[in-house]
Formats: C-alpha cells, structure tokens, sequence
DNA sequence: CACGGATCAATACAGTGTATCGACATGAGA
DNA sequence: TCTCATGTCGATACACTGTATTGATCCGTG
C-alpha cells in the first residue's frame, strides 16, 4: 500500500473527560432510554472509538453512576429554605422534576448507593435540613424514610407514564386498554376492591397523588420531631 | 450425509409451559441475579432450544413480567387479618422477605405495572384491607402511599446490600471502606450533617429501619382514616 | 394413505461489553 | 537533531445477547 492510497491520519484525537462522555450518555439515553446507550453509541457520538472510554471508566455501571450524579446536581436547590418541611419537599418535587425530563433516572433510582459529589450533597441537603431538630438516629430515619417513599413514588409514575405511552392512550382509558385482559379480569369479580376503585375512583393527575403521599409522610415525620433533639 | 451420519433425532421434545420456563428463570436469576437470565440459559435449562420459548413469551421483559408476578404469588398471606393495619403491614413485611429471597426482585420492583393474576392479587389485597374506612380515593392514595415507600425502602436495602457484599465488608465498615473515597469527602467538611451522621448515628439492622418508617408510614394513614367513609 | 398446518431446531444477524495487541505519536535523553 | 522508551489510541477479536427467518419434521384430518 502505498503512501498515496493510505489516508492521512484523522486530526490529533478528539480531546476527551468524563463531563463529556456523561454529557453524550445523558444525551443519548435523554432520546431513547437506558437501553439505548451503548459503549459504542456514547464513543461515536464523540468521534472516538469504544475502547477509548475505558480511560475514564472502567465499566459500563460506572458510566451510569456517573449519569446519575450528574443529573442529581440538578435537585439541588439553589438556596436552602428555612423551614425543614418546605426543604424536604422541595427536594423530592426536585427530584421527580429531573425523573420527568430524564426517565431513565427511573430505572437507576435508588438501585445503587449515590456516592459521588452530587449525590452525596443531596444527602447532605436532606440531613442538614433536619439537622438539631430531633436526635440524629431520629433525623436519620426520617430522611430514609421520605426518601424511600419519593423514590418508590417516582418510579410507579414512571412506570405508568410508560404503559400509557406504550398503548398511546390517555390515563383514564388505561384501564379499559391495558387491557381487555384487566377488564376481564374485573369482571371475574375476584377483585371487588380493586374493581370498585376502578370503577368509582377519582383519577387524580399524578402529581397530586405524588404530593399527597408526600405531605402524609412529611406529617409523620413532624409527629417525631416533638420530642426534643438529643 | 448419509442415514449413518445423521443422528436419531432426539426423544420428543420436552414438554413446556409457562410454569416450568418462569421456575427456569427464577432459579437462574437466584442464582446468578438478573442478569444471569438469558432466553438461551434458561431454554437449556430446559432441553430445549431458545426460540422455542417464543411460543410462550414473545419477549424477555414479559418473562420478567412472568417472573415477577411469579413471586407476588408468595406475598398473599394465608389469611387476611383482621386490622387493617395490620393486614398493610404483613403485606409489607412479606414482599421485603420475597426480595430477599429473590434479589433480584429488587431490580424490577415498581418498574412495571404489575397486571398479572398474583399482581392484582396483591392490589385487591392492599385495596380490600382498607375498603370501608375511608372514601374511595383516600384509599387509593393510602395504598399508594404504602407502596411507594416499600417499593424504595426494600430497593435502598437491597441496593446497600449489594454494596457491601460486593466490597465483602461488614455494615459497619462500609462507611469506611466504601471509600477511602468517602472518607476523604467527608473530611472536606463539605458534608458536616451527613459526617455527623455517619460518625454519631446508630447503625440500626435494615428490618429495624424498615419497620420504623413503615410504621410512620401508616401513623400518616391512620391519620386519614378518622374521617368517615363516603 | 396423502396432505395441510402446526411445532420446533438450526441458522443467521446485528448488536453488546470488554480483553488483547499492534501501531503510532509524543516527550526525554544523547 | 536523532533515537528510543512510554503510554495512548484504534482495530480486531471473543463470547454472548435477543430475536427473525427458514426449513425440516411431526401430527391430526380428509
């Protein structure tokens, strides 16, 4: 092969850092999903090859440790309120707030501990908004506590959000759709309870069921923080 | 290729049905989590080749589906007590104890409705043990309520847990382990609540912090239920 | 006994995460 | 200024994935 057949080397390679390969990861998983970002898709996007990633990351976990910390950095408010309640709150309408715009947070929510910079920070944002308030092993299970119920919150919504999709129906019509299998399965009458609620239930829009739940959670934790700080 | 060559073709097939290919998969995924699960293993599993589960699922996420609702199978208790408290509780108590059973479990766990016969087994389950006590719709929201904050709190332990087997440490020595990395975040004195929290706080056993918030949980429900039914 | 339709296995394909390794550009030392 | 070591990058390779297609083989029915 001759000089003149071989093609000049491509320019000097594509500087590259993580903020980059999250920002294509992100970006990529924005449009279609978890399941659409690859090694290779996240690489190409960057002009690089696969491989080269392996510089910055050393699985393909890691890549989506670092997606959710980067996104975490967008729950955090810009200023802490004064009230705990109103803290909290903010917090978990936050972070429903980013599941919205970034629904595969859904997927990797709650499924590993957070422990990068952001993550860490917003934990520290949960507890310092109780902090002195009650005795730390008090403020500790609050802050699990509400926690756990946004998170498992975030991804039923989620998750319904996309059985809707998937059919391409309205709410209402869900149950109606999803199913002349649920529909049948009403009508066995095995499921009084539930086809009652079907039946006569209000459909409230998401997120009024989402803060509805959250005010009865942050009410239990007011009930605890009477007793004075250790 | 000559008679001679060819082998007799193989005793009739195995027979199948959905039952054995989800206990398959189930048995796989125990073994190896979730991501020991692939149509090929659990069709050898089977003597069989993998398109031939095609005839009974025509997708890996409706065998997770299958899976799942598999295991909702195991949370029904025997008999429905008589509190509706106490009834919310068990059903509780018993999906932690399934995921812990079946990890994986943890992975899938609110990430889809749940439509399958144990599924709404389960809802009617939930739905029942409240129906009477309040509207319709303050019973909806209870049951969501509850459920969301199992979903996450069940996902966080199992998460956690994995955390700490994958470093193969104690509860404790997390903290420390996990990382020279979070040590050294911690010593930033950029995290004072959470460093207070880690130093100061009692490390309670995960069962113990999960019934605590669950309790909680229901304290606010119980609260709700005051008002007369509709 | 022949045939039609269903059932199943084999093959194939496009894509995945990651290990290995050879080429090559870059910086240090002579 | 030339040479050589170093470490980075890309190509290649491997084992594996979910699933479409296709061709053989069996069964029940005419």
């Amino acid at each position: 092969m001759t000089v003149w057949d071989r093609p000049e080397p491509s320019a000097r390679p594509v500087p590259l850092d993580r903020e980059r390969i999250v920002g294509a990861a992100i970006a990529l998983a924005d449009e279609g999903g978890l399941e659409a970002v690859s090694l290779r898709k996240v690489a190409a996007r960057l002009n690089a090859g696969p491989m080269r990633l392996y510089g910055y990351i050393s699985t393909k976990e890691e890549l989506f440790d670092l997606m959710v910390d980067e996104v975490q950095a967008e729950i955090l408010p810009e200023e802490q309120p004064g009230d705990w309640r109103e803290a909290l709150r903010s917090l978990a309408l936050r972070t429903r707030q980013a599941a919205l715009r970034h629904q595969w947070l859904a997927d990797l929510l709650g499924g590993r501990p957070t422990l990068g910079p952001n993550g860490l920070a917003v934990t520290e944002a949960k507890l310092a908004a109780l902090d002195g308030l009650a005795d730390i092993d008090t403020v500790m299970r609050a802050v699990e506590t509400v926690s756990a119920y946004f998170t498992g919150a975030i991804r039923r919504e989620i998750a319904n959000l996309r059985a809707e999709h998937a059919t391409g129906l309205s709410k209402r019509d869900w149950q109606r759709a999803s199913g002349p299998h649920v529909t049948k399965m009403l009508d066995t009458g095995r499921f009084p309870a539930l086809a009652k609620a079907v039946h006569d239930g209000t459909d409230v829009d998401a997120e009024t069921s989402f803060v509805t739940g959250l005010d009865w959670v942050l009410d239990a934790v007011a009930a605890r923080l009477t007793r004075p700080p250790a």
